[in-house]
DNA sequence: CTGAAAGCGCTAACAC
DNA sequence: GTGTTAGCGCTTTCAG
């Protein structure tokens, strides 16, 4: 029968093993100048004890906490768990413990509590990982943020000074029209997610400056917008099927609204993708088993939060110039295409051989 | 310019002040017993200074830290997420910090390295958030556990002296089964998820026992097993046509298999709900805008999270027996059915009026 | 009302 | 090899 119900100290282990604590402090950080004997000594009584040293008091001692702060928003939804997932997983292995904070999605008017309260306990770094939505950047680059701690930002726009790891989503936005045109669509409309949101705008950007180097003129008229819910999906595409009559297809800003967009095209009877083309954006598990098959652009947000947690601590172990040498400040990864049958109007390959790829 | 570069002590802060850091302390704390004048020119050091009071130096000395370890599993499928997202809100309304540690699904066999970060860290609770799978719980009530922090556990079997909060999987099996049976569906297949996994077990008994209640025989024909997602859902309904053949309906263990069913249903020129009734369990966002609209169990993984979180802090704050003289022990949550229309075959309601809700 | 002393649990620096 | 001293940043006695 072990007891733990109180928490040993390093002292109770000292006076018990009948040492210092000191030597106790050199066991546990597993110095070599002790002898082996004590060694064992101590070892049994720290494991009788069930003794667990303290990481607060180390914190506080080593000015080193070995937690990363990390700030998150819409958890709700896959895209950011997934990011967070990648977070977990890599600061595990680096060894790093994190503290969460999910912000509601908006205009951040208060982050100064969010900060006083990762930086009240110590973190060593701290990961943005809400996107960049309307002004809520301001205060980046401001006086709050001389602090003594790397903060590394995800999914926003690059700027000097700062560090941000992110997916292209203007190339996405250009490899899904690319795509539209190479499969001979002509009329190609777009359903972006809120304006407010850099990462919309980045993919409509995309889509807008494909066609125009295409030759093609895009108008107003070939482009609404939705909140990247399935249910914010119907809307746009019912007024471009009215304002845009002639499109051929769609590139839409994410996977659930293009789900939306396959539901109202199969009510009214629209075919896909030889009446109209879809292309989507994110790639979620589901995509592959809609109806049709999805053809969408994925971005690897498990690669992303790995490189910014290997990045954060690079920064921490190494400080800042041991950054600049080697890696470029900011990261923009370039996302994949995946084409399924949603787009696919020259039949290579028919039917079932591309479902649930 | 305030500087931050260097973190502000309550030393310099009481030096500057030119009172004692008692003083000091006795003004971070709201405590009555100082002037308003000593009041006053404290503060305006601490606004200049941009002094942070250390929540670890706190901790240490007050041994509470405010701050709850959250272990979970899965964070890249949205019903963890959802979960986790729930926590974050009620901690953060607490007032206590969140310290997050993801597993992989699996045995847990080494969990003893996690506890030890979290208790290393001195957090005042844990919650835990894997799903039970297999032997997965062997380890609760052993001596390793016992902690002098409160543990909360949701999605598992509830036991004696162990504080559960989870949804009501089994009734959720029932209310999907009823309801086909109310439609007039005679015979009702079943998808489980991973049968290792407690939650599978419970829906499954709910279905099961709810046709035996009904008089129909049930045979092992009549049900397969995916492992949740949409790709595995492919095989287990292919498999139930051809070794049931007169199966009129199918209960799905979640959504995302559902959506195979969906798509290989349609493949086979299988009419939904005419020929086939489907209904699958989670309602996530997406299955409003399935073809057609999902029937589907939903859980609340927010109000879970949301009971966890207070019940947890309630232990910490009154201990042990204020829980005891008030609540049950454990919660177990009834889940809601969300009827759409690939489970209606009695027409009530036909067609468009029921998309999208 | 305010300050001095002690100590939360640990480690760095120095002695022995 | 090992122990002593000091102190991380804060709060809790207890004097005054």
């Amino acid at each position: 029968m072990r007891q733990r119900s109180t928490r040993a100290t390093i002292k109770q282990v000292a006076s018990v093993a009948g040492v210092s604590t000191q030597t106790v402090s050199r066991v546990i950080n597993e110095r070599p100048d002790v002898s082996p004997e004590t060694r064992k000594r101590v070892q049994e009584v720290i494991a009788r004890l069930g003794y667990r040293p303290s990481a607060l008091a180390r914190s506080l001692i080593r000015q080193r906490s070995y937690t990363l702060g990390v700030v998150i928003a819409g958890l709700k939804h896959i895209g950011p768990s997934r990011t967070l997932s990648g977070i977990t997983i890599a600061a595990e292995e680096a060894g790093y413990g994190l503290l969460l904070k999910e912000l509601p999605y908006g205009e951040e008017k208060n982050i100064e509590p969010i900060f006083q309260a990762l930086l009240a306990r110590h973190v060593d770094g701290i990961i943005w990982a809400v996107p960049q939505i309307g002004e809520n950047r301001s205060w980046v680059q401001q006086d709050l943020m001389d602090l003594d701690i790397p903060i590394v930002y995800l999914t926003m726009e690059p700027r000097e000074n700062i560090l941000v790891v992110s997916i292209n989503n203007y190339m996405g936005g250009q490899m899904a029209t690319s795509h539209l045109l190479e499969q001979g669509y002509r009329n190609i409309g777009h359903i972006s997610g809120p304006l407010s949101w850099w990462e919309s705008r980045q993919r409509m950007g995309g889509w807008k400056d494909t066609l125009s180097g295409a030759g093609i003129v895009v108008n107003d008229q070939q482009c609404t917008e939705g909140n990247w819910s399935s249910a914010s999906g119907v809307e746009p595409i019912q007024k471009l099927f009215e304002q845009y009559p002639q499109m051929d297809s769609v590139f839409v800003g994410n996977d659930q609204m293009a789900l939306a967009v396959l539901q109202v095209a199969s009510q009214k009877g629209i075919r896909i993708p030889e009446d109209l083309g879809v292309v989507g954006f994110d790639n979620i598990p589901e995509s592959a088993y809609f109806l049709p098959p999805l053809t969408t652009v994925q971005q690897d947000q498990y690669l992303v939060a790995k490189i910014a947690v290997e990045k954060m601590i690079k920064i921490i172990e190494l400080g800042w110039q041991g950054l600049d040498s080697v890696d470029p400040q900011s990261v923009i990864l370039p996302p994949t295409l995946v084409v399924r049958q949603s787009s696919l109007r020259i039949n290579e390959k028919e039917g079932g051989a591309l479902i649930g790829t």
